[in-house]
DNA sequence: CCACTCTCGGTAAGCGCTTACCAGGGCGGG
DNA sequence: CCCGCCCTGGTAAGCGCTTACCGAGAGTGG
């Protein structure tokens, strides 16, 4: 096997710079980042030094001097790994479309203003999440955590030494939050199923208990079912996890139990109704014929399923883009906008609820015509 | 609006370990980092102050001090944002699976060592990516670059100065490189459309014609089709861009063109063969009665497409988690395994390629069984 | 023409760690 | 019983930057 570092050579440092531009580091400093502007001369030969040695500066004597990393930490939580007879990640994968299509909204957000995103998963079980996301705050400015990755205590532990951000969860004194609108969202689909298709009886397959996105969803839903009179089923043999898999054993067990199915499940995600109507398929009811199905979050996923997932759409880049603003501002010491952002949400009506097969227009490059 | 940040509070520094501790900092870093095992009297002391005021060590001066900052950078390709009628992200989002899933084998297999990742992406139109990548290498240790980031030169340029790994690129002189093993993977997805479903004719529809992916899957495919005397066809008309939307685009101008089909598609990779699959689909073909279907790659949502798409599927995560490994082994100037380490990848036979349907399995639980 | 102000570089003091080097105390062997 | 060695902990020198502070020269008004 041939040599694999030929000559990896130190970068240059500051030193290096000044050296070649005849000027001292603090000259060099200077004219990198505009303060006290120097001379136009000073500048140019700095400038051509830098240029010349491909000067970039190291992080970590930045971030000590200046006391600014321009890093910020992303924490989510891991699905722990399903091992198949096909090898592991079956179901990884795709629970964690939501999460990665938030990142990518902080990250773009983040590059805007010359920050990195440090991102770190913890496992469901992990014994010392704490710690390990301690050390993620060490390296970044501020973390931006998503939803229940710690429990509210530690959480409130962490945020008297970082500037914490998270998603989905709910402010506090020291933490601001940012969140799709739930309430608005869901009502918005209760009252679609209820008043357009006119089910007369609906049940929540719910997501993970504590958490209040579930929470608020449950409510808005159970809400307009009381207002209009309409049977709202739900219960232990309807909690879900969030998760595909959750989402079917739901439906398995509720049908091998002998359970007469509403004619409307709302789920708490799309993973869940992804779940749910796969089950339901598998066991020959037909969807939305015989019992309709609808998610919540417009993953992108949803639009490519048979049929076609009605869901709540949630702006998820724009979660993250918010999420990182919030915390440059509490990083910067500056006064957020909120302490508990609200994004709004909107009904995507596709064709699981009972509304009609789209036109043929390419579904993946945009959706669907509306219209029940 | 309330006060957002009550009293973040710096975090306890190592000088104040010692006071609380009675010691100097000399010993607390020392019982910290394990190096020439001080008295155990000593080390319970630090520890117990450590434990006390929750210290856990700046990240910026560690990584000056100690010159290992603990971090490797990951840079992908941004697709660039469709904006559709419906906003944006319909297209961006599917596309970026396949790196979202290495990067999560890559951060798996950091974590277990202690590293975070710093991910970045850039734009495909990025006028100045090798500044940008440049910061991100000042801020960790080594880079990890996926496919197309950065051209030969600068990459070259960038090697001198920072360990970096590829993804599915050429290993140079400077640099190593992991990719699945698409020689094998294509011979056998082409001997299985040839010989077992006796397909005669047989189109590759192309990724970026310079990714080296692209190219070995090519060849690999001509090669049998060759010896096997299958008419292969290709060609400009049959140009993708591994998005959904290239392979849509071929399918659709070369029917516009009047071009008869043949009787196999053999996409590049999954997100083209998605592309194809449904623009065929919207043309009235039935996949795969009229027309055969594959992908590559086997990214999650290839098993929920209906037919559901026979591909070749790469060990993703475990192509991060290695690139990971072989990256720290340079950062510590360790000789990595190798140079260019190819993974195996397997036929994945489902529907898309003419094999029947598979049993009832729930098919995101586990893989239908094999079969022709 | 001199005192004063203003501009612009340089000098040096950290930022919070790691670690080379040194000093002191306990101990064994001559 | 003394010398030298080993073990342990402290002292201090950086790591590569930013920036407060200072001093020298240029420009201005009386």
């Amino acid at each position: 096997m041939a040599e694999t570092q030929p000559n990896i050579q130190a970068p240059p440092t500051i030193y290096d710079v000044a050296r070649a531009a005849g000027v001292s580091i603090a000259s060099v400093s200077r004219v990198l980042n505009g303060h006290r502007n120097p001379r136009q001369e000073t500048r140019d030969r700095v400038l051509q030094a830098v240029a010349e040695l491909g000067f970039v500066p190291d992080g970590a004597a930045r971030a000590l001097s200046a006391r600014l990393k321009e890093v910020v930490g992303v924490v989510f939580r891991r699905v722990p790994w399903v091992e198949t007879s096909e090898g592991a990640f079956a179901e990884e994968d795709e629970s964690l479309q939501f999460t990665d299509v938030i990142n990518r909204g902080i990250e773009v957000a983040a590059q805007r203003r010359g920050y990195n995103l440090l991102v770190g998963s913890i496992d469901v079980d992990e014994h010392d999440a704490y710690r390990r996301i301690m050390t993620m705050a060490r390296k970044s400015d501020g973390l931006i955590l998503h939803d229940r990755v710690l429990e509210p205590s530690k959480l409130a532990q962490l945020s008297t030494h970082v500037p914490v951000v998270t998603l989905a969860g709910v402010a506090t004194q020291a933490t601001a939050n940012v969140r799709g609108d739930n309430g608005t969202g869901m009502t918005e689909l209760a009252r679609h199923l209820i008043y357009d298709h006119r089910y007369t009886t609906i049940a929540y397959v719910a997501g993970h208990a504590d958490s209040p996105d579930n929470i608020a969803r449950r409510l808005a839903l159970a809400k307009v079912a009381a207002s209009a009179g309409v049977l709202f089923v739900e219960g232990p043999q309807w909690q879900g996890n969030y998760l595909a898999s959750g989402g079917a054993k739901v439906v398995s067990s509720l049908l091998a139990d002998g359970v007469r199915l509403p004619r409307a499940l709302v789920c708490a995600n799309d993973q869940t109704a992804l779940g749910a109507m796969h089950a339901l398929v598998q066991h020959g009811f037909d969807v939305p014929g015989e019992v309709a199905v609808t998610g919540f979050d417009d993953i992108p996923v949803a639009r490519h399923l048979r049929p076609q997932l009605t869901t709540i759409r949630q702006p998820i880049a724009d979660l993250g883009a918010t999420a990182f603003e919030v915390l440059r501002s509490m990083i910067a010491h500056r006064e957020p906008a909120g302490r508990d952002i609200v994004l709004p949400t909107r009904l995507m009506r596709r064709e699981s609820c009972g509304c009609l097969p789209a036109s043929s227009q390419s579904s993946w490059l945009t959706d669907p015509p509306q219209g029940a």
